[in-house]
RNA sequence: GGCCCCUUCGUCUAGCGGUUAGGACGCGGCCCUUUCACGGCUGAAACACGGGUUCGAUUCCCGUAGGGGUCACCA
């Protein structure tokens, strides 16, 4: 399994407990992005250990997330739940070679510990009570979990590629569980031995681990393993500051692209300058941000995740877009029939226009409207008398024009409001109602081209009415 | 509470001893204009605080304050 030739080899390793929220679609990207830059591995691994909070609709909807951003993964899946048999192999050796030990404290027993400490203010760690008591202690037949020997002297220190170095005295670690008492092996225990087995070279995860290195650290020396560089990214807080989480502003990634119409490649770009630089640079692509990408330009400090910047981001990424391809994402919110094709036909007007898919959906209703058109209130109030009679006047110019495009109907009805002293808007804001239903549309002739001839003639008329006599 | 990390406009960031502290989003104004957008121009807006080091600190060091993370037989 392990295949290490001095190549980049990373992994992205979530627990299927939830959707792929915003913190872990950036770790993943980060992770992907420094594989792909160094033309290295990107590797998946699913953390389910965890069997009572572990769902496989978590795990579809974690996969769907990742495909839909585009980040694709190297090698099969993993999954940790499958491994357990060499997560205890390692554990025996550890054991044997006296890097563990057995320790038959009960739950009840720790807990009463940690109360004491507690009443103390000391900190809450395990005392080592087992540690280096004779083995011939142990009560026979009892339940025991394994602990990791950790060195108790002097200090670790890492260089983390984020955080620079980071050092931390031994004292402070206690000697955690690799084993369970049934046997199981413990989180702790499976991320090395997986990352190892699989030939990560290089840790890049949400500083929320940033602790954990330093316990993890330990087994690969007790191993005689080669430890990987470690890079702790800053977690993303919500617009207030506070630490995002499931309960608190943290979506998952298909809310994104279903509830507020982002395009993956916008969600891509937002999520790589959230925590990331490159000078000035802001609207980078996917293979931009391959070539750019490295872990020196990561800050240091946490962020904020701000809809608005995304929003933005999405109107320059619906501009830049496909027309068919918006066309068809854009049919499924309009809740009328639609034609795909006149929709693609009205795309490169209707865009500009958008920030995202549901407001695209929106300006682009009034292409499948049926007569009699719903008025919004302001277009309503639009169509006062006087308007309708300048409508009049349009339809029956407009009738006589032969040559149906933009450019003829705006001469035409350029000419119409020279004729009558009126500007341009006075003719246009009405037709926009009549046409529409709505005060605000693409330019008014590439509506009445969209429209068609007849179409539009009679969305004039049906508000048309000659000037009423005085 | 112990330990660890962080701190430039409201937000995302550039800066890596000497800058009028730059860009982007958002906000205000102007231009373009048939509406709304797009686009262009423009304005307001930041180095948390206190000590050092230095000829000189946003930048280096130490504190303080504030924020965050972590302390399970969860991951």
């Amino acid at each position: 399994m392990a295949s290490n030739s001095g190549q980049v080899v990373t992994r992205f390793a979530p627990s299927p407990t939830g959707f792929l929220h915003i913190g872990g679609a950036r770790t993943a990207l980060f992770n992907w992005l420094y594989a792909r830059h160094h033309g290295g591995k990107a590797l998946l691994r699913i953390e389910d250990t965890d069997r009572k909070r572990s769902t496989p609709e978590a795990i579809d909807a974690i996969l769907d997330g990742l495909a839909w951003l585009g980040l694709d993964w190297d090698e099969d899946v993993v999954f940790q739940s499958e491994r357990g048999a060499r997560h205890v192999e390692v554990a025996e050796q550890l054991l044997a070679g006296g890097h563990a030990y057995k320790c038959y404290a009960t739950p009840e027993e720790l807990e009463e510990m940690r109360a004491a400490q507690r009443a103390a203010k000391q900190p809450l760690r395990y005392d080592g009570r087992w540690r280096d008591r004779d083995p011939a202690d142990a009560p026979t037949g009892a339940p025991y979990v394994v602990r990791l020997k950790t060195p108790q002297e002097g200090e670790t220190a890492i260089e983390d590629r984020v955080q620079g170095r980071v050092t931390v005295r031994n004292a402070e670690l206690d000697d955690y569980v690799l084993l369970r008492a049934d046997g199981s092996p413990t989180y702790m225990l499976a991320v090395v031995v997986d990352d190892h087995d699989m030939g990560v070279t290089h840790v890049i995860r949400g500083d929320d681990h940033l602790n954990n290195a330093f316990r993890q650290l330990p087994i690969y020396r007790a191993m005689g393993w080669a430890e990987p560089a470690y890079a702790h990214i800053p977690l993303i807080h919500g617009s207030d500051g506070a630490k995002l989480s499931k309960r608190h502003g943290a979506l998952g990634a298909e809310t994104y692209r279903d509830e507020f119409g982002i395009l993956p490649e916008a969600l891509f770009n937002y999520l790589l300058r959230l925590g990331w630089g490159h000078g000035d640079r802001e609207e980078i692509d996917r293979d931009e941000a391959i070539a750019l990408f490295d872990l020196d330009g990561v800050g240091k400090s946490p962020s904020r995740f701000d809809l608005k910047k995304l929003q933005n981001l999405n109107g320059h990424y619906i501009r830049a877009a496909d027309d068919a391809r918006l066309a068809r994402l854009v049919a499924g919110r309009i809740d009328l029939p639609t034609d795909e094709a006149l929709l693609t036909q009205a795309m490169p007007v209707l865009k500009t226009r958008a920030r995202d898919l549901d407001e695209l959906a929106e300006g682009a209703a009034f292409l499948f409207k049926t007569r009699p058109l719903a008025m919004t209130e302001k277009a309503q109030s639009l169509l006062n008398d006087d308007a309708r009679a300048i409508l009049h006047q349009v339809s029956t110019r407009l009738r006589a024009e032969n040559d149906w495009t933009i450019e003829a109907l705006e001469a035409t009805t350029k000419s119409l409001a020279e004729e009558l002293s009126l500007g341009l808007g006075k003719l246009a804001q009405p037709m926009r109602a009549a046409l529409t239903g709505t005060t605000t549309s693409p330019g008014i002739f590439d509506v009445l081209v969209l429209l068609g001839r007849e179409e539009a003639l009679a969305r004039l008329d049906a508000q048309a009415a000659p000037a009423a006599e005085r």
